[in-house]
DNA sequence: TTCATTTATTCACAAATGTGAATGTCTCGG
DNA sequence: CCGAGACATTCACATTTGTGAATAAATGAA
């Protein structure tokens, strides 16, 4: 449930809560639907209620995920919304889901009329810059084995919710690598 | 020069770029010194005028790298400043260095002041997080060899200015390997 | 259900990167 | 200028990951 969700984690009264969620607009997404296509210019963000979703380019004909999303987690493509430029990834359903979408106009004027809405903006920025962050350091410092658990610590549905060939594609690895590392233990 | 700097990047009038640039306090660093040490929590921002910096974490008494700066670059501990956190990296010279520092509570203050001094934390924003990003997908999707390449083109000085065992760690292999790459042609 | 398609596994071998050690080179303080 | 320590290179060998092919298992549409 949104309120509940922005009531829990942001710390904003009732009313704030309310008056906020007016503005995000519920919409289904097929099971491989798109929430955003690449080449569009990302205008919003969006609150994952129900169901599984991948950020994904691809180069070469060949798909490279880069990140993934499940219920409670907000969706945007940050570096789109940000410059107003095309984006090059794809953010795309796994199964039917539910997003609250909040147009990034009515962000910016919710922020502006209730102070608390700001951290909404800071929490994306926040989580996004985290998580990619996170991942460098992890592909960069770690072998494909550690990558693989560390991962299914963070997201222990991951496994049972998204096929593996996109997770390893997440991990940097080949499917063929995966199914190793699986196999061994 | 940070005036002609925020003139040319960030097309603000000249009154406001001389009230902006009043705000920033002039610092030498020494070769080695810290612009940021992990445990303390980042409360500014800096343009670097001159030098060499790179970002690092010390995990396990191993030094890894996750980013260089040079002339032109602005350093922060986003995730920090962010969530007023410890940092859990450090940031530090490669040689000596000047950087003009913007105190957190200055930057938001001018923000609040001057309307088109926002675009300093956006552009922030946007360097750190496209960075990491782009780190993730070379080191997910490409090969070492290949990531060198692409790191050369992307900061051609690279190899004059920074020992190449921290290049080797922000490549994520050890520097062996990149002897070897280099080796070949 | 059935069957075609997609996804996952396994294998043998190739290629990339890691490891530890030996050696060579560079740098900077005395 | 010297020498010690830091840095870079090379090598032989180990380990990890990639590759292509064969097979098995799972999935989904009719």
């Amino acid at each position: 449930m949104l309120e509940t969700y922005l009531q829990d984690h942001f710390k904003l009264s009732k009313e704030d809560v309310d008056q906020i969620a007016q503005f995000f607009i519920r919409t289904e997404l097929k099971k491989g639907g798109y929430f955003l296509q690449a080449g569009q210019v990302c205008r919003k963000v969006a609150y994952l209620e129900k169901g599984a979703i991948f950020y994904y380019e691809e180069i070469e004909g060949e798909v490279k995920v880069c990140d993934f999303a499940f219920e409670g987690d907000w969706l945007t493509q940050y570096k789109s919304m940000l410059g107003k430029i095309p984006s090059l990834l794809s953010i795309r359903t796994l199964e039917d889901s539910i997003v609250y979408e909040l147009a990034l106009e009515k962000m910016e004027a919710l922020i502006k009329a209730i102070p608390g809405a700001g951290i909404i903006r800071s929490t994306l920025a926040e989580k996004y810059f985290t998580e990619s962050a996170d991942r460098a350091a992890s592909l960069a410092n770690l072998k494909a084995e550690e990558r693989y658990h560390k991962l299914l610590e963070e997201k222990p549905q991951i496994m049972n919710r998204v096929p593996q060939y996109y997770v390893a594609s997440y991990l940097g690895i080949k499917p063929q690598s995966l199914s190793r590392i699986r196999a061994a233990r």
